[in-house]
DNA sequence: TTGAAAGCGCTAACAA
DNA sequence: TTGTTAGCGCTTTCAA
C-alpha cells in the first residue's frame, strides 16, 4: 500500500522515540519517566536527573497528542481568517495580516499554539470545525463581515468564539474591536477643522465596522452643522481596487469634493493614486484620511493621515477573551480606543 | 483547584459528545459507529444512515486527537516565521505575509492544517519543537536568514523541513526559492537598458538571498562591461526604515547615482520617499526597481518596477516538498523562475 | 520511591 | 453484518 504523507508509520525513517524507550534505557518504568519529566517530587532526585539527561541527549519529547488525550487538555487556539467567496481574496489587507502577527505574539506569550485556517465567509460554520473535532479550545475570527447570524448560531452552540469586529445589537458572541464611531468622528472632524467642506466617504457600509465609521463621519458633520450628502458616500470593497473604483465613481457622479475619508489605509492609498492620475493633488486639492494605520502609511507619499487601530492591544484582548470563554466564564464585548494620526495627506 | 483555560474537564459547559454516546443512542457498538462514520461498507446501509443522521443532528464530530493517536497519522504542518531577535520584527514584510496566505491555500488544498508559530531567529532549534512533540509531520520555514548551520542541524536530525530561501553549498536541508541571481540580473539589466550608468544596490548581502540578487546585479554590470562599485552597495536591513537609511547613507557617501535596485519592494518604497524628500524625482533623477512584486507595488506612486516572485507557486512547491519529505522520500531543492515587471518607477 | 494497571477516545483485528 | 477486545502514547491512581 502506498504510504500517504499523513502516515507516520514504519518506513525508512526510524521509529519515533517514546516514553517506553526512555524507560527501558533508564531501567525504570514509564510511570517513573513520566513523573521525572513532569518534575514530580515523587521520584528520586538521582533517577530524575538520569531520566532527564537521557531524554535530553536522545532529544525525546513527550507526544503532545497522547498527553492531551490522557489529560483532556489542549493548548491550541484556532485563528480563522474568512475569505470572500467571489474574490477569494487572499489574506491580503496588511491590517489583517498585522493582526495575525499580534495574535501570534499574544498566544505565544500565553503558551498557546495557533492553528490557522482560511474559511469561506459564506460558510462560517466551518470556522467551528477545529473546535468540534477537539483540535482547539476555541476560535478567534478575524473579520466579522456581514455574517452576524451565522456567528450567533455558533455562539448558541457554545463554541467559544471571539470576533474582531463591531458590537451589534442582539449579539450572542463576543467581539473585540476598535471604537469605529469615534474613529470616524476623529478623522472627519479633523478634515473639517482643516477647512474642508465636501468630504467623500469610501467604504461598504453593509459591513458593520464600516457602518460605524460612517456613523462617526455623520456625527462629525452634524457637529459642524452639516448634513451628509448621499452623493459623497461611495460603497467600495476592501480590495485594493476599491480605492480606485471609488474615486472613479465620484468622478462619474460629477461630484465635487475637497476631502476623502477612506475606511482603510489600503483604500486611501489606491484612491490617492487614482486622484493623482486625474491630476488632483493630495492634500492641496483633496485632503485624504485613511483607517488602520498600517505600517506603510508612514512611508507612503504623501504620508497618510489615518485612524490608528491598537493592534497589539487587540491581539492580547482577543486572546484574553477567548481563554476566559474557554474556561466557561462569560465575557463581555469590548471596544478599544482609536487614535487619530495626522500626517501630510491632510494638512 | 482553579481551572486553567487549557483544561476542558467538567465545568458548567456540558461534556463533549463522544462516539460512545452516539453508539448508545443508536443502539449499536462504537465499532459500528466508527465504521459508519468512516463510510465502511462493512456496515448495514440502514444502520449507517441512522448513525450518520444521529451524528449530524447532534453535531458530533470525531475527536481528531484520539483518531490520530490510534491511526498514527497526522495532517498538520508547522509553518514557522522566524523573527529577528533585536528588532523583534513583527510579521511585517508584506511579502512574507503573502507567502503565509499562499501556504494556507496550498495546505487547505491538500487537506492539511497549519500550525503557525513565530520563533526567535537565533533559536531556530525551536522550530522543530512542534515536530518533536508529534504535533506536525514537518515544518515549513519562511525565511532562511543567516542560519544555515542551525538548519543543517535540524536536517541532520531528520526533522522534515523545507525552507523558503536560497540554495547554498553544503546544504542538508531542502530549499524552495526564487531564482535570485536571475532576478537581480533582470532588474539591473533593465536599468542599464534604460540608459542608467550608476546603479545603487540596497540590501544586506549577508543574507543568502540578497547575496544572490547582488550577484545577479554584478553579472548584469559585467555584461555591460562595467564593474561594481563598492560605494554603491549599501547594506540595509529588511525593515521598512532600511530604504530611508540606505538613501541617506548614499547621500552621506556623496555618491552619485542615477538608479537604485532595492532588494525588496518595501525598501524600494521607503527609498523613493526619502529620495523625494531630498528633492530627487523618480524615475527622472533616479530610476528605481524593487523585488517581490507585493500587491501594493502596482498602486504605489510611481508604480514600482520590480521582480516578481511566484508566490502561489511557491506555496504549492513548499507544501509538496514537505509532504514528500514527510513520506520519507528525498527531495531536491528547487528554484522557481522570477519575472521582471516593468512599471513607471524605472521608465 | 516505584511499578502495575486502568483508561483518555478512537480504530481494527478477530470472532461470532 | 456486528460486537468484543486490544492498544495508539501517555498519566495517575493504587498497591507495594
Amino acid at each position: 500500500m502506498a504510504k500517504s504523507p499523513a502516515d507516520n508509520g514504519a518506513s525508512a525513517q526510524q521509529r519515533r522515540l517514546q516514553m517506553a524507550d526512555i524507560a527501558r534505557l533508564a531501567g525504570v518504568s514509564t510511570s517513573t519517566v513520566s513523573r521525572a519529566l513532569a518534575g514530580s517530587k515523587l521520584v528520586n532526585e538521582e533517577t530524575r536527573q538520569r531520566v532527564m539527561e537521557l531524554a535530553r541527549s536522545l532529544k525525546y519529547s513527550i507526544n503532545i497528542g497522547a498527553q492531551n488525550l490522557r489529560l483532556k487538555q489542549n493548548r491550541t487556539v484556532g485563528v480563522v481568517v474568512p475569505f470572500d467567496t467571489n474574490t477569494r481574496q487572499h489574506l491580503t489587507d496588511p491590517f489583517f495580516l498585522g493582526m495575525l502577527g499580534s495574535l501570534a505574539d499574544a498566544l505565544t506569550e500565553q503558551g498557546f499554539d495557533m492553528l490557522l485556517s482560511r474559511v469561506d465567509a459564506e460558510e462560517l460554520d466551518a470556522a467551528a470545525q477545529p473546535f468540534d473535532t477537539g483540535r482547539v479550545i476555541g476560535v478567534i475570527l478575524i473579520g466579522q463581515w456581514r455574517h452576524h447570524d451565522q456567528l450567533n448560531q455558533l455562539a448558541a452552540r457554545h463554541v467559544p468564539i471571539v470576533v474582531w469586529g463591531a458590537q451589534l445589537p442582539q449579539q450572542l458572541y463576543c467581539t473585540v474591536g476598535g471604537d469605529n464611531v469615534s474613529g470616524g468622528l476623529l478623522a472627519t472632524r479633523h478634515l473639517l477643522e482643516r477647512g474642508r467642506k465636501r468630504i467623500a466617504f469610501l467604504g461598504d457600509v453593509n459591513l458593520p465596522e464600516v457602518a460605524q465609521r460612517y456613523r462617526g463621519y455623520c456625527n462629525a458633520l452634524e457637529e459642524a452643522g452639516m448634513a451628509p450628502d448621499a452623493q459623497l458616500c461611495v460603497p467600495v470593497s476592501f480590495l485594493p481596487e476599491g480605492g480606485a473604483d471609488g474615486v472613479r465613481e465620484l468622478a462619474r457622479r460629477g461630484c465635487d469634493y475637497d476631502a476623502l475619508f477612506a475606511s482603510s489605509d489600503l483604500l486611501a492609498m489606491t484612491a490617492i493614486n487614482t486622484l493623482r492620475a486625474q491630476g488632483r493633488e493630495v492634500p492641496r486639492d483633496v485632503a485624504v484620511a485613511g483607517y488602520d494605520d498600517i505600517e506603510l502609511s508612514t512611508y507612503f507619499h504623501p504620508p497618510l493621515t489615518t485612524v490608528r487601530q491598537p493592534i497589539a492591544a487587540a491581539g492580547r484582548a482577543l486572546v484574553a477573551a477567548l481563554l476566559e470563554q474557554a474556561e466557561g466564564r462569560a465575557v463581555v464585548s469590548q471596544q478599544l480606543p482609536t487614535e487619530l494620526i495626522v500626517r501630510a495627506s491632510s494638512v
